[in-house]
DNA sequence: TAAAAAAATGAAAACATTTGCATTTTTAGT
DNA sequence: ACTAAAAATGCAAATGTTTTCATTTTTTTA
């Protein structure tokens, strides 16, 4: 479909005519007001008011190359994980005036070059990415370019790319040492595939740290495997509940914890007394369930906001020294779905 | 923060000098494959492979005045309602090769404005809206520019602006309906303000048009009034239930529902036996509720990918007569929450 | 009040593409 | 093989800003 045209809003020069000045003094009103003459400020202004003029970003960003708007990579929108920082990250690029140019790959990284291709050809000027888990072309691609990426949502001392999060592999240690403090000694795992999934990844293996354990030792039924999914979740936990209950379970999120939930409610299982549920995320509504959800929360509008902030602060390109990582510390939330049966052991 | 320049990035031009050919034909090579031949193609297609070229769908954009970019303004994305249609909007655009900017401006209508002037700035070629009300400056400035502009999630017969959606008045009702056709006559109301939600509007009114009342007809104690919020929700509804509690609870989303769940666990009375409740939404996650959760579904995905192909299909612009209207059906999902007590009775 | 310095403004080139028109190359028809 | 028509390509203008450099205006200083 070959469109028609839209040209005929004002540009700058039209301005220009009408307040007598030349487009130069336009363009200079609006990026640097201070250093055009008050009076002259005041012809352009009431000109463009006149006019209906609004500044034309994209002209500009041929100039000098930089469109204001950030790239924003989530494996999933719809879904409560991210909703959070999606939103602080948008909010706070609205405040500095850049918009948000968001894509989501549900967890295929095949889809992100395509993705990274497409917020290429539109010039972004910085990236953010979940975790580090990425394809090497998209990767390159930016490097090319020369955009600035920055990894979010976990942070390793020695992330290949600049990154700000909380310290997965600590959050998962933190919620099996609080599960271990309470006494229980007997616990499932429950986690998503950590194939893709470097958070998962880092918080599984804090876990098994915190209890002192291989993957490889634990019996079958004392881990279980399913994808960020309600439904999948309370599938899974039904089956772990089925027979020879742990007393506790750790949930990889709290989308899963939620999913833990209700498999209890189903069967008549009782939160905390018949089995401990512990969560990581913090998600909204994870307060309000009953029994509140204990779990380890994730500061994602920090990090959200702070990674805005990197990122149009002109985050230096990724550089092997001089690379910026940021820890957010996480904190446990305990709440009421975790039972202390230290005393009667 | 005056930045460098960020230029250099190889053009069209560089990539003609490479393959040998004029510029033009490399626009057109990218455009219109067709109407070039097919050894130029070729030559054109390595040129642009070895030299690392992307398409500059900025430059392009002062041309023909489209930016490729469609804006979705919603109330929040830190919620599930809208996550599925967020979702589902930014994919589908995706295949349409456009890039969705997109923006919250948590009911507050007022906000509104900037976020439109943002988005003018960028030059979208149209914006989806949540629903009909709107402050009427950020209106009319899309109207000025001619942007198409589509309401979606709401239907109305009478809409002033083309509209995609589920026609919640019926919504409303059909929920109030099945209640009603349960045996259920003593039911409350839990909604959020219907100020400047008309899908709440319309859903609360169809509730009313099928219970044959009026809203000052309510009992005090059979209307609460409660934003999307779970927390705020389950505490209304603890209140609600505390005494002389009604047979049915109607709730003006899945998110209040959800806060309704919680409120009777928390109070540990049961669902449906001693209380039913019925939600509108069917977001993710409420059919897997303990126990599943009655509701209407909003066809989140059908409307989305809709507006984004009538978007990108070139909307025609807003018009007094030849205004497009879509009513997107909804759907009665029966699950647990809701008991039959027409026979006992 | 004149000269020097500083501030404000203007003119025109530049950015990376698209596109109307002109030109060249290819194809088809005899 | 020659011509006419069609297809492919090139040239150059145009898009709406920003920016460098030059010029004009204003302010400061003596």
């Amino acid at each position: 479909m070959r469109a028609r045209s839209r040209k005929g809003a004002p540009g700058i020069v039209e301005v220009a005519k009408r307040a007598g000045v030349s487009p130069a003094t336009v363009s200079r009103f609006f990026n640097e007001p201070e250093i055009v003459k008050g009076k002259t400020r005041n012809l352009i202004e009431q000109a463009a008011k006149d006019l209906g003029y609004y500044r034309n970003r994209i002209a500009t960003t041929d100039q000098h190359g930089f469109s204001g708007t950030i790239g924003l990579i989530v494996p999933t929108i719809d879904n409560a994980i991210f909703a959070e920082l999606i939103q602080a990250f948008s909010a706070r690029l609205l405040s500095h005036d850049r918009t948000m140019l968001i894509a989501a790959h549900g967890y295929n990284p095949a889809l992100e070059v395509g993705i990274v291709k497409s917020l290429l050809e539109r010039r972004i000027d910085g990236v953010a990415l979940i975790g580090f888990e990425h394809e090497k072309a998209p990767l390159e691609m930016l490097a090319a370019r020369r955009v600035p990426v920055l990894a979010t949502w976990n942070y390793r001392k020695d992330s290949p790319i600049p990154c700000i999060g909380a310290d997965n592999f600590q959050v998962g240690y933190e919620a099996a040492q609080y599960l271990r403090k309470m006494g229980h000694r007997d616990v499932a795992l429950v986690f998503p595939p950590t194939k893709a999934n470097d958070r998962a990844e880092d918080r599984l293996n804090g876990v098994l740290h915190a209890l002192s354990m291989e993957l490889s030792e634990l019996q079958n039924n004392r881990f279980f495997e399913t994808r960020y999914d309600i439904g999948e979740a309370k599938q899974a936990i039904i089956e772990l509940l089925s027979d020879d209950r742990p007393t506790a379970i750790i949930c990889g999120n709290d989308v899963i914890a939620q999913g833990a939930v209700y498999a209890c409610q189903s069967l008549g299982v009782r939160i905390p007394d018949d089995v401990s549920i512990i969560g990581i995320g913090d998600f909204r509504g994870s307060s309000q369930m009953e029994p509140g959800l204990t779990t380890v929360r994730m500061p994602a509008q920090r990090i959200a906001e702070q990674a805005a902030d990197l990122l149009c602060g002109g985050l230096s390109v990724t550089s092997v020294k001089g690379t910026t990582r940021i820890k957010i510390d996480s904190e446990l939330v305990v709440r009421r779905s975790v039972k202390d049966i230290s005393s009667v052991n």
